[in-house]
Parts: structure tokens; sequence; C-alpha cells
DNA sequence: CTACGATCTAGAGCGAGGTCTAGATCAAGC
DNA sequence: GCTTGATCTAGACCTCGCTCTAGATCGTAG
């Protein structure tokens, strides 16, 4: 790749907000704070110009994020990347780990989407039959 | 159920928290809040009885913010309830709302679950094959 | 009666995860 | 050259959801 190549497929950190769908504060934020791979290329004017690469990285912050990964976390696993090859192991147990939590979460949810369907039904059971039943006094 | 009865079933804020996995910081902090039904009874040296109703309203309200409902909308259903009979459909909404962010949100963790679980088969095969392939350079 | 642990109130403090501000600079269009 | 909007830095600030502290009181076991 050349540099033309490469510098017409960087993106300015507002192109790069909207595609990943974090804030231009949380970009800046994010690498503030050591959660990126590498540090991010600026123009001569010191704009930030993000690498396909960068962006890859970032949408693969957000699901991990989203799922409830720490930024913590988050910033150790760039760390293993930045040393480069040698620690793949560690970076495996690290996204298993958190594989772990996640399934552990939707378990969790889906008990709390049974609870609360149960509730609807009751509320909706009651509803149908309409105001007649004057009686009918919910606890919750 | 007489006044014994109750009072035999009462239980103290410590007791509550045990069962409901909150802590009694928490426990008063949820009343200060609004977030109860009714008002917790007192014995007569001012310390807190709660009822096997009052138990099973947090309980739900347990699974409720387990599931991420904001305290707030959390209060506004604690309104509701605590106005009487009447509003049901409101209430009916408040839970299908929510019961469809939960939904959202199973969805959402079941994708990064995937997106999680390719790389770490990405990762295990590496590891499999080896450090014969020196080569490979992950760039995640 | 004395300890000692549980509970009380009011209010301060905290950690996570951003968000926002001020004031300056850059870059593109007219 | 001038305007306008995007971006820059450093650092203050915010919301949420508790958690903790201090100092007093209650209640039970010995």
């Amino acid at each position: 790749m050349t540099t033309s190549e490469a510098a017409a497929q960087s993106l300015s950190i507002g192109e790069v907000a909207e595609r990943t769908g974090l804030s231009v504060h949380a970009l800046r934020f994010y690498e503030r704070e050591g959660l990126l791979v590498g540090p991010v290329q600026r123009t001569s004017g010191g704009r930030r110009r993000y690498t396909p690469v960068d962006v890859e990285w970032l949408l693969i912050c957000v699901k991990l994020r989203e799922s409830g990964m720490p930024l913590a976390d988050l910033k150790h696993f760039a760390e293993l990347v930045r040393q480069g090859p040698g620690n793949e192991a560690e970076r495996l147990h690290l996204l298993d780990t958190h594989r772990q939590r996640v399934d552990a979460q939707i378990q969790a949810l889906e008990e709390c989407r049974s609870v609360i369907t149960w509730k609807v039904a009751v509320y909706s059971e009651h509803l149908a039959r309409g105001a007649a039943d004057g009686l009918w006094a919910p606890t919750t």
C-alpha cells in the first residue's frame, strides 16, 4: 500500500464516531486511557487519522463493552496486543473468561424475562376481564 | 392473621438483606428513594420490620434491576402500585416496555457472544498449530 | 449490670464511564 | 481574506447506584 492509498483509506475522528457509534469525546477518552493498540496517526495539522485497522479494533471494543467488559480489562487486552506475538494464550484466556460471563448474563436475563413475562400476563389477564372484577388487588 | 402472627413472620433488615441479596445499606437507600410500595413498619425501638409482601416486592425489584431497569422507572412503578387499583394498564405498559428492552439486550448479548466465540476460535486454532507458525500476526 | 452486635440517621464519598467547556487551531468554500 | 464547521488540549463536571462513616441507640446473652 502506498502512502496516498493509506491516506485515502484513513478516517477523521468524526467519521469514526459515525461508524462505531462512539462519540468523538469517547474516542479521545479511549485513546487517553490507553485502550487503543497503537497511537493514532496525525495530519501535519495535528488532526487524528484512523486506519481501517484502528476502526476494526474499535468495533471489537464496542462489542466487548456492550457485553459488559470493564474498561480495565479492555485496556489489559490492548496492552497484550501491543506487546505483539507470544502472549496469545493470555489473550485467549481473557476472551474466554469474558465469554463465560456473557453466557451467565444471558441466562440471568432470560430468568428476569420470564419473571416479567409472567407479571405481564397477570396484568393482561386482569385487564382483559375488565374492571368488573373490582375486588382484584394486585400486591405488586 | 393476628398481630402476633404478623410479628412472627416479619423480618429484620439483616434477614431481608440475606434473602434478597441487597445490602442493608441498599435497603435503606431504596426506602429513602421511595422504591418501596409502603412505609416499612417499625418496632417500638425504631427498628424496621419487613413483611413477606415487602420481601416479595424487593425480590421483584432485584429482578428488574438485574435486567437493567433504572431506579427511576422502578420508582415510577412503585408509585403506581401505591396509588392502588385503576392504573393497571399503565403498570402493564411499563413492564411490557421493559420486557422489550430485555429482549433487545439478550439479542445484543448473543451477537457479542458470537463475535467473541469467533475470536476465541481464531486464537485457539493458532495455539493448537503451535509456535511453528511464527509469521502469524493477529491484528487484534 | 455489662457487653456486644445489630440497627438507627444524616450525610459524605466513591468508582465507572463517559460528557462537556473554554479557548485555540485547522481546513474548505466563497 | 473571511467565514464556518470540525478538531485540538486540558481539565472540570456529571449521572448512576450504591457504599461508607460517625455517633447514637436498641436488645439480647451472660
